[in-house]
DNA sequence: CTGAAAGCGCTAACAT
DNA sequence: ATGTTAGCGCTTTCAG
């Protein structure tokens, strides 16, 4: 009746510590089920069985080998279960974020995250900055790593670098819809949320409007810029009366450029944001020229204190926790084999009043 | 000359793509290394070698085995290359933070995930929420997908939950120190910061002080204080003249706190909030009485738009890129064999003057 | 209800 | 320089 080339009687008596092969690391070495069974006095399966919670095991023997698992502390090795389990999955994600310290980013990431853990998956993170290469890089770590899926904000310009069978890889992008691959989006509805923001500053009698943003080349740039010119052709708005000052890749250009707009020539009466950076840059501006409640603003995206400002910040407000949890949902229904077509999920956005909105046009005379 | 019961000739013809056993999911399965080595007509331990830049293989071997790799798109499975390789790293660190969406933490997250890429490392990282109970679940977790280190914010009281060997997992603890485990840790210099803080309130001329706080059961807190209390200490004011309200949990408690601490009999001329949360309550409070301008204030902790407020916030600034880079490089020297004494670093804090930090004292007249 | 044997994809140890 | 075999810790398959 030996087990595994070792008596019972042994099994209980004689404790093998296997020395840790870890460099110059000395210590004992995690047990195995081998050593649960052998102080459970059971089979390997047994154990097995126990630890996954399968069925077929009385219930003496379960708190059998309960207890000698206790009493060594096992856990299991998921990395060597997953190798020979059916499905073959990790129970983990990689989520690729343009950088997991942006607090829109960080506020996805937990809900997602919160979602994920409640079905026992783990999340990988990594930061992107917006790095082409990166992007690449990090995905194909991902896949060395067999993640079961793919959460991420894509930044380069295509995702024809994925794997041609790529669709055996549940993914499912945030913020940004894929290019150059069909897969499942979740992401803000910028135009809409743009286009509220217009509708606004019109209602509040404004027609000498500025928009400004920051990087054109990206998806979500290009759809809010759509919906705020939509809305104002809709308010029978000449585009041409409307500064649009582009490009602004940092808070600083954003100021500059503000304050060029205000003390030059046809000074616009609102400004609407499109990116958060801008957005604070703007306020800067105004702060400095002392116009703060003097030209209304709208920001696209909402952020910590805004309501403490000199007046309160009206924003676009974006919901990440939302779209935290419909990718988390997502993704799980494609590891699970949802097979329908890959489709995008729209989180509407939500314009939140605080009175950098509602600041009205100087009156019309002279 | 056969290569894994199959000859060379069919190796080349014959392309059996194994069904993916995934539920409702048809495609074709992952190559393998015997894919690679059947393609390129060599033995597997060959494509070991050339995909693991092993030496001892022939260049024209290694652009061969290369190019059937990357014709079959292959990426090698880190799960089952850590399950036999020695040291068997599993080249992941588990990062347990109290939430994913705190910009703090996220910035910790960020500096440690940039150190550890570099290093081929990936971070799982999950959120704690100050509950207790998720730290042990979640370290647990950890540990059955083997990651090669923790790095840990500690909520529960203490962390004997740890299995004994826990000396064997190399773990860093961060913004707070364990208690109940001997193990590296990375921490502001709270009590030196909160100190700055009482120094430079006094140096303006404030004797009638505040101390604001949150939880009062965490280190941090209780660093902060003695800090504080050590430097009026030195200072040589009396601590029976200064307002200690701790215990706020959330911005709204110190929000009316500090409504009442200022209509009430002694108002203080000076706060200290210990923490950011607080921070913003008592920003509020002094806002809504309008006497932003007439008390002073210094906050622990610094955050977006600080600069920005009226006047700017005067804080304590940590620095969590800094924690965040210590963290990774201590958990990767101990994931290397370090053996040293388990020693606490402090990461010191900054006062950084803005202007709420420098309101005067009211004039002792009347 | 229980367990022995085979094998997941890979690398260590040892051939050749 | 290259290949073969055993085995990492686990689950599958199949036999009792």
């Amino acid at each position: 009746m030996s087990q595994t080339g070792r008596t019972m009687a042994e099994a209980n008596d004689i404790i093998e510590p296997r020395v840790s092969s870890h460099p110059d690391v000395v210590g004992v070495a995690r047990p195995r089920m081998r050593d649960v069974a052998a102080l459970a006095e059971v089979g390997i399966k047994t154990v097995s069985r126990v630890i996954n919670d399968e069925p077929g095991v009385s219930e003496v023997t379960r708190q059998k080998v309960l207890q000698a698992a206790q009493r060594l502390n096992y856990q299991l090795d998921m990395a060597a279960q997953s190798l020979r389990r059916a499905g073959r999955q990790t129970l983990s994600i990689g989520l690729l974020l343009p950088s997991v310290a942006n607090p829109f980013h960080g506020q996805i990431h937990r809900a997602l995250g919160d979602v994920l853990a409640s079905h026992g998956m783990a999340v990988l993170a990594a930061s992107l900055d917006d790095d082409a290469a990166r992007e690449e890089a990090l995905v194909k770590a991902f896949l060395r790593r067999r993640v079961d899926g793919l959460v991420l904000t894509p930044v380069a310009k295509s995702q024809g670098y994925l794997p041609e069978h790529s669709s055996d890889l549940p993914m499912v992008f945030i913020d940004r819809e894929p290019v150059g691959t069909d897969a499942d989006a979740v992401v803000s509805d910028n135009a809409a949320g743009a286009a509220k923001a217009a509708a606004h500053l019109i209602s509040q009698g404004h027609t000498k409007l500025a928009y400004l943003a920051g990087r054109t080349d990206i998806q979500t740039a290009r759809q809010r810029r759509r919906g705020f010119t939509d809305e104002l052709g809709r308010a029978g708005i000449s585009p041409d009366t409307v500064h649009f000052l582009e490009g602004l890749r940092s808070e600083e250009s954003a100021r500059k450029a503000v304050r060029e707009l205000l003390t030059g020539a046809e000074p616009p009466t609102a400004i609407f944001s499109a990116q958060i950076l801008v957005t604070f840059g703007v306020m800067r501006a105004l702060q400095e020229l002392g116009l703060n409640r003097a030209v209304a603003l709208v920001g696209f995206g909402d952020f910590t204190l805004s309501d403490m400002m000199d007046p309160g910040i009206t924003v676009v407000a974006q919901h990440p926790e939302h779209i935290g949890r419909v990718a988390a949902e997502r993704i799980l229904a494609r590891i699970n084999g949802d097979q329908q077509e890959p489709q995008t999920y729209i989180v509407p956005c939500e314009l939140i009043l605080r009175g950098s909105g509602e600041v009205p046009p100087p009156p019309p005379n002279r």
